[in-house]
DNA sequence: ATTATCTATAGATCTATAGATAATGC
DNA sequence: ATTATCTATAGATCTATAGATAATGC
């Protein structure tokens, strides 16, 4: 499968997938983060589930911290140019608040390990990783804005606009279903919500309700459309 | 404030909150593990906290994971008891529902730390804390239980039994919002939302419209009626 | 010559234990 | 005598660096 290349031979055979050894680290990385934490998980952690000496990972990455904010700019990427290019070319505020929700919690519960889950990381806090958090509230602000326009338009008395920050906040439930359900395989009491629940969910939040097919409908075509500038989930 | 009691002298004077040394550590701990994580906090920062040496804390506590389990049992067990009282004397499912989700709402936004925040923490997800995790499990199923009653009163048809998931996710964003407000104090985007604001949309998302005022009348009456047997936040 | 791995290790932790010490309480 | 602290430290990590080695590629 892999042409081995230059460099001295590895003890162990690949197994992780990834076309590079940068990806398989970050692969093991991603697992290990999401299930034991930042600081819970050793450069030795990461090498054993890759498959070579701990020394081997600094090769390809300067330091642990590094390997996190690889990990972290990455799945933040998505979802904030999905939002840009709805703000640019989706005109209807409901249609594109539903689109980017699916869009976002699609990728949050379809990527192969539970990424998201890396936001909720204590060490993220760090200075470190101000870059990643700063990209991560830009999305949060157009969340806010699409939700404050879509308020606006559905215009339920009821709904004022501290409702808007509720949308980013269920579409973070993915995550955190996830983590749960990868704790309690006894009887399964938490599921990942399905992005088409939690999309439906967000326009009844803000007041909407009856069937939520038409809009489902066309926001799934404006996604297509935008696949070109809105880039599918990866890992 | 303190009398100094038996053993000898501390180097340093009191200064947490806390009228034993086991709520001292207590509450320091809860500051740090909220803020820096389990792995990502050590015995020396937590004594460091408390003005103690870090040796000193093995007198109150045989190891550092039994202060944490003492932190995560002491959140759970009130909104347990508070969905147990509910279960028992309240025969409303909206009002039920909505009292549960108001009481833990507010424990979550107002307790002294995030605590909430530990529940997110990788490191629960071991053995150590089976106990625990078990009896945050009993709690969502409680909501479930109550939302899928709600969903049935409610009687909205394009609601159907998997949103009985989310309100207990909604709660959860009270969490995800308080630490988010804790990194950036710089223009505040996140604030966490008030306790009605989440316990309005819980009903918005089981398909109920209008207003809640009434609802939330009968909810806080149910709730000062079993103060009793319906524990207040504590830490 | 360059690359990707390897072995070995320095220096800095970190948790928990052993045993001394300085109070109070009987 | 009991209690709550203290000092000191053992043993086990953990991150990152230094330098050797075994491939490929020119």
């Amino acid at each position: 499968m892999t042409t081995t290349g230059a460099g001295r031979p590895r003890l162990k055979t690949r197994t992780r997938p990834g076309a590079t050894a940068r990806d398989e680290i970050l692969d093991a990385a991603a697992e290990l983060f999401t299930t034991r934490g930042f600081t819970g998980t050793s450069t030795r952690m990461i090498a054993d589930a890759v498959g070579i000496r701990q020394a081997s990972m600094y090769h390809h990455f300067a330091t642990k911290d590094d390997i996190l904010a690889a990990l972290l700019l990455d799945t933040v990427t998505a979802p904030l140019a999905c939002a840009e290019a709805l703000e640019r070319d989706c005109r209807d505020p409901v249609v594109r608040l539903y689109a980017l929700t699916l869009f976002d919690a699609a990728q949050l519960a379809e990527s192969r390990w539970n990424l998201g889950a890396l936001y909720l990381l204590p060490e993220v806090t760090t200075d470190r990783f101000a870059e990643f958090r700063s990209l991560r509230i830009e999305l949060m602000a157009l969340y806010t804005e699409f939700a404050l326009e879509a308020i606006a338009v559905i215009g339920d008395p009821d709904v004022g606009p501290e409702a808007a920050s509720l949308p980013f906040r269920l579409v973070e439930a993915t995550i955190n279903a996830r983590s749960d359900a990868a704790v309690d395989r006894s009887d399964a009491p938490a599921q990942a919500p399905a992005p088409d629940l939690v999309a439906d969910s967000v326009l009844r939040v803000l007041g909407r309700s009856g069937p939520a097919t038409e809009v489902r409908a066309v926001a799934r075509a404006e996604l297509d459309r935008l696949t070109g500038s809105c880039p599918q989930p990866r890992r």
